[in-house]
DNA sequence: ATGATTTATCTTGACGTCGAGATACTCTAG
DNA sequence: CTAGAGTATCTCGACGTCAAGATAAATCAT
């Protein structure tokens, strides 16, 4: 029982204090799924602070993401923007404003529908958001760095699967 | 080129749009990325639908768990509990107090520092926190059902490579 | 046409978190 | 022994989110 250094992360120091004190239970599932919660809290940090050097906070990027991503000429209606981000409505009204007051985005009416209204990037969103884009990949491609291609494919279709029930309840 | 359903989820319908929108990225690393990030969402949908059950709210069992894992007597600072649960310090003194008056844990002077304070687990906190992490595990292990252990471990042993960088920097 | 239902968006109040700062105590260098 | 630095916790105000409900317009059945 050498004192040889193994290589373990926080997730490690969890399971085993739960080995320790619940012996009875199975504490396998944490070993994937307690690191995909706690790696998302780290990427959570790393994006914010990369968008901080944009003047973005992350629920910016993540709105002018998918106007961007929808093509020319960039509009959405509220209600696909919040299928898109999965937030609430009143979560997207307060962040369309606050987005519009900034100048990323515009609210114009919806020609098909009076209830409606269509929210449009701005070329000043349009320049934010490439721009944070590219950065954002940047950074994570570091980020992945200690990792084959080959892995990172493995990992993603391992991903996919586990993500997919969820994809599909939402109909 | 047949339409054949390919078994797809929404991270492949992102990519796909910001390639068509961005030939110029890279856009690999939101494969795995992405995927984690999205994952860790639907897990805390699934995980506070879980507790409810037993009249918990995550941010009560993410505190109650690690006073539980700490093993007998149930007793960590408001310090170590911060570091447990990656909160702030405001946040903290909020969940304590509001645990406290729910019973499940209580506040007691530390012998060693006057300036302290432990929060200890009720028997009735500890009952609830025992119940809530079966009932999880138990939720988990079907999330991962699709999955063998050989590809749980892969997986497992990829996202530690992915975390332990952020695990290392905050000493 | 007309009323009922559904859909799209906005409004409001409560909640949990954060970050900065306040307070009280402990530790250390001299 | 003491001044200053460090540490532990709590306080407070601002913020973003949610859930429920309000409003208005479109759609459907008769």
């Amino acid at each position: 029982m050498g004192t040889l250094e193994r290589m373990e992360d926080e997730v490690d120091r969890l399971i085993e204090a739960w080995r320790r004190e619940r012996p009875d239970l199975d504490v396998a599932p944490m070993e994937v799924l307690s690191r995909v919660s706690r790696l998302a809290r780290h990427l959570d940090r790393a994006r914010s602070q990369a968008f901080g050097t944009h003047g973005l906070e992350s629920w910016e990027f993540d709105v002018l993401a998918a106007l961007r991503r929808a093509g020319t000429p960039y509009q959405l209606s509220p209600g696909k923007l919040l299928k898109e981000t999965l937030v609430t409505s009143g979560t997207m009204t307060n962040r369309v404003d606050r987005l519009a007051a900034r100048g990323l985005v515009e609210r114009l009416p919806d020609p098909h529908d009076r209830r409606g209204v269509l929210v449009q990037l701005t070329p000043a969103g349009r320049d934010k958001v490439d721009a944070a884009m590219a950065d954002l990949l940047t950074h994570e491609r570091a980020l992945l760095g200690g990792l084959s291609d080959g892995d990172q494919q493995k990992i993603a279709r391992a991903l996919r699967e586990l993500v997919r029930p969820f994809d599909l309840e939402k109909h």
